[in-house]
DNA sequence: CATGAATGAGCGTTCATTCAT
DNA sequence: AATGAATGAACGCTCATTCAT
């Protein structure tokens, strides 16, 4: 006796949201958001029209996308914060963020609409911080890292090496890294004259 | 005594082709670059075909701007070197620079083309060196700026604060600020054991 | 029972496709190839972009029309070949293409593409030529056709009526007949000096 | 001392009109009648406000145009008639105003309204018939042209001639001559059983 | 009266979104 | 529920024609 027909149908349904998803995410990764959503569906090897079935417009593949990216963050979170030293586990952090924002073309302009829409900086703050405050906090008792220093200074100082990263991506490719350590650098605390 | 007669007539051509010059860079300053022509005609108060008389494509009207901008800031360099202190020229510079980037949407899509063509970047560098390069050179002598600090830094840097002022600018317009004087902070040599 | 069950969905857009071509061929026709591809789209009753969908480009429509073309020419040439007197055959043949070059203004722009592309001319030597050499063959062997006349001839002659109608449709609609007569007997053997 | 400065403006003027006509026959005749008034302005010398001062629009040129390859056809016609020979001639005629429609690129468009409107219809029979009429009689006493053959055969002859040339210009640049040679051939009276 | 810059309707084409199958 | 063909508004651009100088 099979479990009725619908949990087959939505397990189709769930793989072809997941297989679009990732489309999506792979084609803004390496072409840009302007990359079509007839591109996206044929990538993800459906029908234009079962991306508009889970998604209703394109911005909602984008939202969707946004939590794509978030659990990625957070994922390289929490590697880092497996990492003992405070001040290692911090800059391994931030340095894989800016790594992620600058090899993938998708994620400031997917993962930056936090700073557009309450809604999603909410939706980052709350998933985020919980694993990525205690880094910062550790860090900074360890005085690796400035006071004041807080998660909107972490993804904006990566979306600026994303965005160091476009501008350079084609004449000089490894260049980002250059600025990536400019930055960390900068979230040290400010030296005092005898260093203490 | 006129100086020659031809003037008269270009006045009005001239007078348009700087009409569609200012409301392409007010477009592109106020929505990006993806404004398009036909918006910037209609802006400029002309039709589209005296944009492209002017502009035979996008492009050309781009390269234009590329050359307004770059007056822009050397008029902008120009004024800091008037000031005596070599530190205080080269922070005033770089603030104005990036505080330019963080008003204007259009610089960065626009002057930035330096880093994705080597003509523009031969052009940046050609017109922009002989000015900037000494206000380097004179804040590294007075130990305000770190060696190895290049005019690409600097304007990658304030193409930065740029891409935060993007992102930010809805719901938190001064925010750029705060980047641009960290950044400028990282302009500093590293700081030695007992300080200056 | 169906042949295959993919036809079903192709049907509706086959039917498009077909319709598509059939505007094409009768604007064309009608009003010349100057017609608009919009124009194409309002005769077929469809969008604009499901002509793009079928035909890349405007030339991908006539490319696609050549072949229709060549079709009509085939038929006519295959009815003319069962008629057992090789004479008769030949100049049926010729009169019924420079009569479709008469009616339809579309077969000399579209056509005559062999004319300026080898592809082109290959393609109607391939599919024309193993029917209508035989026609001529046979009318040079009747006597009622002069040596030297090719294929070639045949296509021009029959563009020439065509011409011809198309300067005169307005004011004088039968008048390209005159000339049609006229050019067939311009296919005879020249007479000599005791005839037959 | 001036002859008062009007003659001198007309002159001017009338200098301008047949540099526009010149230069649009040039064009026209090279590139075909798509040329755009533009191009015929700049060719000229002058502003296209000027094309239009003289030609209130693009098919006003044309219609004066016309007149300008009327001129030509009569010089042709006035340069045959000085052959002692009648068949000769005619011959001479008609070839020489096939030869100008296979070089020509206008001359079909321009010429041929005649078959499209009958006040060009009336023009053309008027100026050119009193010299060519004549040609044909004499060629038709002289037994070389058959009865029937007209002034209106013999435009369409050489308008089918032109459209020869159109079509295989490229491909076959002198291929127009082996049509004209057969259409001249059909001019003759047809053959009787014992020849001359 | 000559000039050539300006106009705007219209072309070919693309793409987010809808709809028939 | 899934498909992909169809839609049409909008883009970049051209050219016959008009208008300010």
């Amino acid at each position: 006796m099979s479990v009725s027909p619908t949990p087959t149908m939505r397990a189709d349904a769930a793989t072809n949201r997941q297989r679009v998803l990732t489309a999506g995410a792979r084609l803004f990764s390496e072409y840009g958001v302007d990359a079509t959503l007839n591109d996206v569906a044929r990538a993800a090897g459906v029908g234009v029209a079962t991306v508009y079935r889970n998604y209703p417009n394109r911005d909602a593949l984008l939202d969707d996308l946004f939590q794509a990216k978030l659990d990625q963050l957070i994922e390289l979170a929490d590697r880092a914060a497996s990492i003992g030293d405070a001040s290692a586990a911090f800059d391994t952090y931030l340095y894989s963020v800016m790594q992620a924002h600058a090899t993938d073309r998708g994620v400031v302009p997917v993962l930056m609409r936090a700073n557009q829409s309450a809604q999603f900086a909410a939706e980052l703050g709350a998933q985020l911080g919980p694993i990525v405050q205690p880094l910062i906090k550790s860090a900074q008792a360890a005085g690796s890292v400035r006071d004041g220093f807080t998660i909107q200074d972490l993804c904006l100082l990566s979306a600026m090496v994303g965005s160091v990263a476009d501008l350079t991506r084609d004449t000089q490719p490894g260049l980002w890294e250059r600025y990536a350590h400019m930055l960390i650098d900068s979230t040290r605390p400010p030296s005092t004259a005898n260093g203490k």
